[in-house]
DNA sequence: CGGCGGATTGAGCAGGATCAACGGAGGTGG
DNA sequence: CCACCTCCGTTGATCCTGCTCAATCCGCCG
């Protein structure tokens, strides 16, 4: 609605390790500057884009945490992901030319907005860039693959401990620990992205708590024994 | 591993309207037909690709119906999706450069086969395409949110039911009855996708027929009330 | 005809949902 | 600064959907 307009270029963020530029030559980064049109604020609890809107740009996070989510008309309504600084947002809006599911900040976030025309114009002239692109987004359906297992064939525990690993996998990559992490949402949230009730997400993670694996105050978690959340997940209880 | 090989053309091939070239105008179709290497045969039972394989093409489904699978090391196995003639699979490879999942044909089928640096070429000059391109990969997340949003939320018959509801329309794109199909796999397979065990699929089956909404035998559905199953989607049982 | 894989159906069980009460943290306004 | 309110999280009791285990049936193929 009111987007913040700041000049910026990729070729000297902190992030272009992890993000859009991912292993492009320097010459190529200087390239995709051009592709970086502005960034935009958004606060906490706001939305960088919603279902219907019109698609024009991806958005790469700088700072935030997000959750994108699709609605069904009777209001039920599923978290898809959450995404973290470096990651790219907006991919499912390419198809239909508008926005099939809502982008909301966890935390106030800032994303550097990249017009679609423009990517595609540069990715026609950069090879690298090309397949950068589709690697993005080869990327997000194979993660969606990964949830999809999660959601069909594991129980309470291994889902949790499956987010859990995976988010702090995540943020160590981003240079946060290992071991320690802040929640951005709510138990509710989390529920919906792995299909459980936010009771049952609650009573996990007193569990675990009970069982020395994490220790829990509020949003806060430490996790004490990682290899036993890995235990838990590939714990082949069927079969 | 034995690849039948025919030459063909897209320009002339009667999938064109929903496979590859959708939407392409005429020169452009020929430039297409430089994608399409060869043609290949996979029996029944056979895979196109398995995970970890070497990533090399996409692949267009001519005839035939596949289905795709995700296993975890325990022994675990989730079937991703179905899929047709006209679509494309293979797309999980790009990222990672091998393939990441399974491609099982359920009944005997034939692909184009389409080398991913062709297609990465020829987009570079032809702008239809690569928008093309990118169109098909955001479609696939779209249809990935859709699936968290089947497995994250709703119950076993409104699972069965927008299963039913979402095979019987795209078969009718091409050109089959609305009412009527032919399951080309098993009461598991159903249930893997749709995250519930075969007897569950297999009650809540005998429960539509009761309610007189289908008639089933073995393989065969004919859909008597197409709303019926409309609204066993849309209840809103949670709210 | 017999064997086998797939489908159906039944009985009993349990994991997670639902309903409900309560507690704690953080934000707001008097 | 404190009181209040609201949102979020925890925990308990009970219920029910879907899972498990098991028997049987059906259609197909050799």
């Amino acid at each position: 609605m009111n987007p913040q307009t700041i000049k910026v270029a990729c070729s000297n963020c902190n992030l272009r390790e992890l993000c859009m530029p991912m292993g492009l030559k320097p010459e190529e980064l200087e390239r995709i500057d051009e592709v970086v049109a502005v960034r935009r604020k958004v606060k906490r609890g706001g939305t960088l884009f919603r279902n219907g809107e019109k698609f024009t740009s991806l958005y790469a996070i700088r700072t935030g945490f997000f959750k994108t989510c699709v609605a069904t008309e009777d209001g039920r309504d599923q978290v898809t992901g959450f995404q973290m600084a470096g990651e790219i947002i907006g991919l499912d809006g390419i198809v239909q030319d508008h926005h099939t599911c809502d982008a909301v900040a966890l935390e106030d976030a800032e994303v550097c907005v990249m017009p679609f025309d423009r990517i595609e114009e540069l990715s026609r002239e950069v090879t690298a860039l090309q397949h950068h692109v589709h690697k993005i987004m080869s990327r997000e359906i194979v993660r969606e693959h990964g949830v999809m297992l999660l959601l069909g064939s594991m129980r309470a525990e291994e889902r949790l401990a499956a987010f859990l690993l995976n988010l702090v996998q995540r943020l160590h990559a981003r240079g946060f620990s290992q071991s320690e992490l802040v929640l951005r949402m709510t138990r509710e949230e989390i529920g919906s992205y792995l299909g459980l009730k936010l009771e049952t997400v609650s009573r996990t993670f007193s569990k675990f708590v009970d069982e020395n694996i994490v220790e829990v105050k509020q949003r806060h978690v430490r996790i004490l024994d990682t290899d036993a959340l890995k235990r838990i997940v590939n714990s082949q209880t069927c079969q």
